[in-house]
DNA sequence: GTGATGACTTGAG
DNA sequence: CCTCAAGCCATCA
C-alpha cells in the first residue's frame, strides 16, 4: 500500500489545468514497472477527494476512467480546469501534459 | 500457490 | 493516430 501513497502524493501535486499519464507517474516512481498499478492506486483512491484522479489519463490523453467517475464528472472537472475535452479525449493533450520527472524535479 | 482481471505501455505493421 | 500482440505488477477467487 506504500506505493499507493507515493502515487497519491504525485497525483495531488499535479497543478491545476495540467494532466499526466499513468506511465509518467509509474516512470517517476520507477519502483513499479506497471502503469496498471497507478490505475489500481487510482481505483483505491477512488473515494479520496484530495486525489484529483481526473487529471490522470492514459498515454493517449483519453479519459479511461471517466466511467469510474460516474458519467461525465471527470470531463466536467477537466473542463473546469481550463482543459478541452472532446470525444472523451483531451485536446492539445501534449501542451497540458505534466511530467513529474521533469516538472516536479 | 495458481489463474484470471485490470483507470496501462510499448513496439511493430 | 489505429490495430495487434506481449509485458508488467498487485489484488481477488
Amino acid at each position: 500500500m506504500a506505493d499507493f501513497d507515493a502515487i497519491y502524493q504525485v497525483v495531488s501535486l499535479i497543478p491545476s489545468g495540467r494532466v499526466t499519464s499513468y506511465g509518467a507517474i509509474a516512470g517517476y516512481l520507477g519502483s513499479k514497472g506497471g502503469a496498471r498499478l497507478v490505475g489500481w492506486a487510482m481505483n483505491a483512491s477512488h473515494g479520496q477527494a484530495s486525489i484529483p484522479a481526473h487529471r490522470v489519463v492514459n498515454r493517449n490523453g483519453v479519459l479511461t476512467g471517466k466511467n469510474f467517475f460516474g458519467g461525465n464528472r471527470m470531463q466536467e472537472l477537466l473542463e473546469a480546469e481550463g482543459l478541452t475535452i472532446q470525444n472523451d479525449q483531451i485536446q492539445n493533450f501534449h501542451s497540458h501534459f505534466w511530467d513529474p520527472s521533469i516538472e516536479l524535479l
